[in-house]
DNA sequence: ACCGAACCGTAACGTACGGTACGGCGCCCG
DNA sequence: CGGGCGCCGTACCGTACGTTACGGTTCGGT
């Protein structure tokens, strides 16, 4: 019954182009999306569809996860931190998340997954276990090899990420998310990831010149 | 046909019952929400139902602008501002927010606004227009009054809001909507708030004993 | 060449829901 | 007291959509 690939063959050719036709019409119409629609834009059948996917709600959770297996950015070596490649990888990493929330495809893909939240948070663990968390865990290495550099200071390394979160996505993700049409060329993006950086060097930065001793953390 | 009611007299108690039920199923079912089960709990007639508000996206709309009328909290007359009661007022701010986003009515009406954001932003700008930017009219007098008591230093007022309101969500909203059950007991709420007030005066507070010529914001 | 599996296109079924119509009941006003 | 009006409860209609069923076609294996 249940056609689950396994992990290293997660879906054939033909069901990839199934879920991306799925991504397609839910960026186009929201979770208006019908199963008609897709067999319709995928060139299959309904039955094919619901002998490879289970039921509607499986074929979303599968479009989702398809969407976030392919995001997967570069794993980011650990490079030795001076105080500049700090700065470049913070800013790097504001720029890709200003850049996928402001995506058309992560908009839809959070409004669906928002609009079912109330009877079943499914799709929202998906999506955040693949965008808010997965972010901690790619930046927090580089705030830990930052504060090993003596570039950084903070107490708490998932409060010192929220703070850099915070800095950088603002207003910015719920704005979109409830329709406003917001201004995020890549000039935008640009200047308010290095607004945000240079933030978060204030509060968590260990001053160039000061006495290595002083490493308490501004703010907290 | 229309019953739109004049500003004053926005709509009779009975009319309230029936949004404050719309309400109620609303943040029970998400917008699951069926015409039939709004007459029910209400013990109306679809038919009443219909010769009051339209049809279901304007009742919609009316449920969201009356939970939004409600919401005015106290206009804050500006007192003269000395650390301390700016301190205080920009927590308390902080702490408001932050309650709001956490409520259960804030956050059912936030999930079927953005939800229905793709086909119809219009509960979205209303949502916006009486959350996020209601916040920011308010807050920005006292920003303002800040800067001019010399207490707060920044180039642009929308700027330095924008900040504020990063440092107090964070990652927190877009998490409570995609159905995390969050601890947002009145302590988290609180020490939080102190946080981000304590981190935005590092950004852009003036120094106590700094020289009054020295008003050059942090990080921009 | 033949068989069966997989798949396509389409039709069909059941249901849920938005919106409307109707009969009955209480209430205000003359 | 009587008539009209507003509202309740309920039945009803049309449609949209998830899901299933079916006949026809392609294709790989024998």
């Amino acid at each position: 019954m249940d056609h689950v690939p396994t992990d290293d063959t997660p879906w054939t050719d033909r069901q990839r182009d199934v879920l991306d036709a799925v991504l397609r019409l839910l960026v186009e119409e929201g979770d208006r999306l019908t199963t008609t629609a897709v067999a319709r834009a995928a060139s299959c059948s309904k039955e094919t569809l619901y002998k490879w996917f289970g039921d509607r709600t499986r074929l979303l959770e599968a479009t989702v996860r398809w969407q976030a297996s392919r995001v997967k950015v570069a794993p980011v070596g650990g490079h030795r931190l001076d105080r500049a490649s700090l700065t470049a990888r913070l800013e790097e990493f504001a720029v890709n998340w200003l850049t996928v929330i402001a995506s058309d495809t992560s908009i839809a893909l959070n409004r669906v997954a928002i609009g079912q939240a109330a009877k079943d948070a499914t799709l929202g663990e998906i999506v955040l276990a693949n965008g808010r968390f997965a972010m901690g865990r790619r930046l927090e290495p580089v705030l830990e090899a930052g504060r090993e550099a003596g570039l950084l200071a903070f107490d708490d390394r998932e409060t010192a990420f929220r703070t850099f979160f915070g800095l950088v996505a603002r207003d910015v993700h719920i704005r979109l998310l409830l329709g406003e049409p917001m201004d995020l060329s890549a000039d935008t993006i640009r200047t308010d990831a290095v607004r945000a950086v240079r933030q978060f060097l204030v509060l968590h930065g260990v001053p160039e010149t000061g006495s290595p001793a002083d490493t308490t953390p501004n703010g907290r």
